[in-house]
DNA sequence: TTGATCTCTTGATCTAGATCAAGATTTCTT
DNA sequence: AAGAAATCTTGATCTAGATCAAGAGATCAA
């Protein structure tokens, strides 16, 4: 792996949980690097989540079908994680897709290698727990803001917290993760500027 | 605490997590029984949640304010657990009100004795990853009804999973938490029967 | 038991945002 | 660089569900 990779590794676990030298390092050789042109999927509707990665470089996005419309659930770009976290974490076939919108390089983790860890060491279950209850803080700040948010104001929470995105993937992606139309998108972004 | 209780208790933290025999009597001594009327607040909006509940008997709702509007996010009811997570786990004030909407028995768990519990003993501390992991899928569900379904889906939805709520609540928060208007819920009612 | 206060229901209207349509840009691909 | 394909924009219309209104049932508190 190479030395910024793990740079990024090791800011990202950090954040929320250190480990001690002996454990990082046995955590450090489960991780794999692999890279993906764009428009390539990292996972699809009924496999099994099989790893969870961490982004490197580009811009994914997770996303179902609801007959023939696509609902973007998330978007994940550097350095975060990335994975259909409930396929993941309860073995069951996905219902997403999960696609490189650019080209992208991850680190991995397969779900054996995790519950290993997990199973050794007391910190990286601790490391598993606290990931889960950020990913869980998230979607529930995500939930309030559909339920009670107009179209207008997901656009400007959008635009106060991710306006990076609009230079780099698709503005119809963005509509579809804020459960609009393209057409109502396009004509906020007019007013707005 | 009571026998029956304990059982509930139980059964609630088995079907995550088995504990040895020393490991659940420090477990169970760390939890309290409460009881409160109806129309008690648990945790109001300001406030940072201090507790992690198992609802014994009642129905509980979660709700915070956008506007005027009430924004319904969860209902709880025995056995399961009940609180404000986002607000527990972060040790952020919370943003919404946790309120019995019937007479209430819970038993509870202190923010710092779970820490204690999480810190001493790993099984705990998976308990608590596989908690929030569970948490996490039931909020990802829930996300792709709000985000995808049409206000009948959504009734639909719910009617084949909590049928037994509306006899038990009144109808405005069944509304509120399907994000509707109770005169939406009356007519989908009213067609469905 | 009796008002008083919530809830629920139903009809009439209104509106935010969807849908439809078509031309203008941008971006891929070779 | 050129053509093809995807994306964005704008206007015109449509509609699911919100809002408004008002009477009918429930439920509660004394």
């Amino acid at each position: 792996m190479q030395n910024q990779d793990l740079e990024i590794l090791h800011k990202l676990v950090f954040s929320a949980q250190r480990l001690s030298p002996p454990v990082w390092e046995e955590f450090t050789a489960a991780w794999e690097e692999m890279s993906l042109g764009r428009k390539q999927f990292l996972t699809q509707p009924g496999e099994v989540e099989r790893y969870l990665y961490v982004v490197l470089e580009g811009v994914q996005r997770g996303y179902c079908l609801q007959g023939q419309r696509e609902i973007t659930v998330a978007f994940t770009y550097a350095p975060s994680y990335s994975g259909i976290p409930e396929s993941f974490l309860s073995q069951q076939p996905s219902a997403y897709f999960l696609e490189t919108l650019t080209d992208s390089r991850f680190l991995r983790i397969s779900r054996e290698s995790l519950a290993r860890l997990c199973d050794r060491h007391h910190m990286v279950e601790r490391w598993g727990r606290l990931i889960a209850e950020g990913v869980l803080v998230g979607l529930a700040t995500r939930q309030r803001e559909i339920m009670a948010f107009s179209a207008g104001e997901k656009f400007a929470a959008f635009m106060s917290r991710s306006r990076h995105l609009l230079q780099q993937i698709p503005h119809k992606y963005i509509a579809s993760y804020l459960a609009m139309q393209p057409e109502t998108f396009s004509r906020l972004l007019r007013d707005w500027q």
